[in-house]
DNA sequence: GCATTTGTCTAGCGGTCGCTACAGAAATGA
DNA sequence: TCATTTCTGTAGCGACCGCTAGACAAATGC
């Protein structure tokens, strides 16, 4: 079996997206249980959280759990799947939209603030934290080539700011980046340290203060 | 029986410093014994270092860990005093040794730079990593407690050089000092992450460029 | 020698870990 | 109706967790 789902293989429909499929029906929203084990997850990061804990706040059971997203490891998968495209996605997008480099960089450090502090959640980034002290390897090593990733794509947002004429011809993009991928884990742990939204936006302001003059 | 190491209570000679106690010598040397638990969790943390683990590293047996050390959390704290003196006062030596808190901050960080990539032992700080993702709140509250007490002396370091006027009046010394603990922070997940010495260096450098100028 | 003190060794405690076998329940198509 | 398909609940697997009881080993003071 290649997929880690039944419900969902190739050729069928998933369920609960339209086309009923043939045996008894899940009791359960798949995606309201995802959210559930996303904030737990996020919450207190891989390892420590068990699937005891995570049949709790799903309130599934074990077995459904495991017929609906395979094991530990999978679910884990989407759930940083989904956080990326739910949660941790205002980086890119602040990089894509904004029209230089100077201004993306801006945004994703102001919106890091608000989203490392939102109420009703957990403080900081799960792929920041979520896999620190773990003993799978592989779990580790997933979270971490996600954010060498990140500041990869800022390292050639900047090249490209460079390459145009927008920034002096010296700018150092790969030093660059690196220091804003390191502001951003660092307020992402003054978040889970107890910093408010305020104190992390004032982090941004003076991180920004470093920017070459374009 | 308040004390955790019997050999060590008050009025009784600690084994193996000079004064030989009674029964049957310990047929380790303590001191080695908690070097080799501190790069055991200095490496991966509190929770992730079993105690199987760290009996095996410390090649003894599980009854002379307990009877030696306590319990693994009585382990843990004096493998944190230990870590403190041995390898993470170099911050706090800067900021006492150096004139001014510029001067202070700027060694602090360029030697966090070395420290944290030193070869041979584990990379980044124990103190920022090590009860990331743990299930014992005390422990993970007690780092927590060290890290913004870190931060509280940069404060109040920069606040002195404001009140010497060595530094302008409307220095945010709040802000400057989280800045300086987010930047060390970022630069021990950095070199978490791979980052060499000489990058962690470059962003030392970058750091240093907000300076307000005295 | 001998009682006393202390450390080490083997073995195993109760608990939780991730995970699954199995039987029954609830839907489908024929 | 009834076989088929799929999900759910109970119950428990082997492995590891932190920790300790109890027997033996090796030093001391007398």
């Amino acid at each position: 079996m290649a997929s880690s789902e039944k419900s969902e293989r190739a050729g069928a429909p998933a369920r609960g997206t339209g086309g009923r499929g043939r045996g008894r029906p899940r009791s359960f929203d798949r995606a309201t249980a995802l959210e559930k084990a996303l904030m737990a997850f996020w919450e207190h990061g891989y390892e420590a959280t068990s699937v005891s804990d995570l049949t709790r706040v799903m309130d599934i059971g074990t077995p459904s759990l495991y017929a609906a997203f395979g094991d530990k490891r999978s679910l884990f998968e989407e759930v940083v799947q989904e956080y990326g495209t739910r949660y941790g996605s205002f980086g890119d997008r602040a990089l894509a939209e904004e029209p230089t480099a100077r201004a993306g960089i801006e945004r994703m450090l102001r919106e890091a603030a608000v989203e490392y502090t939102a109420p009703g959640r957990p403080h900081g980034c799960l792929v920041i934290h979520a896999a620190v002290n773990c003993s799978t390897p592989e779990v580790e090593e997933s979270l971490r080539e996600r954010r060498n990733a990140n500041i990869a794509a800022i390292e050639s947002r900047i090249a490209a700011d460079v390459a145009a004429g927008l920034l002096p011809p010296h700018t150092e993009a790969a030093t660059l980046a690196r220091y804003t991928g390191a502001m951003i884990q660092g307020m992402s742990q003054q978040a889970r340290d107890g910093a408010s939204r305020g104190e992390l936006e004032a982090l941004a302001e003076i991180a920004l203060a470093v920017w070459p003059r374009g």
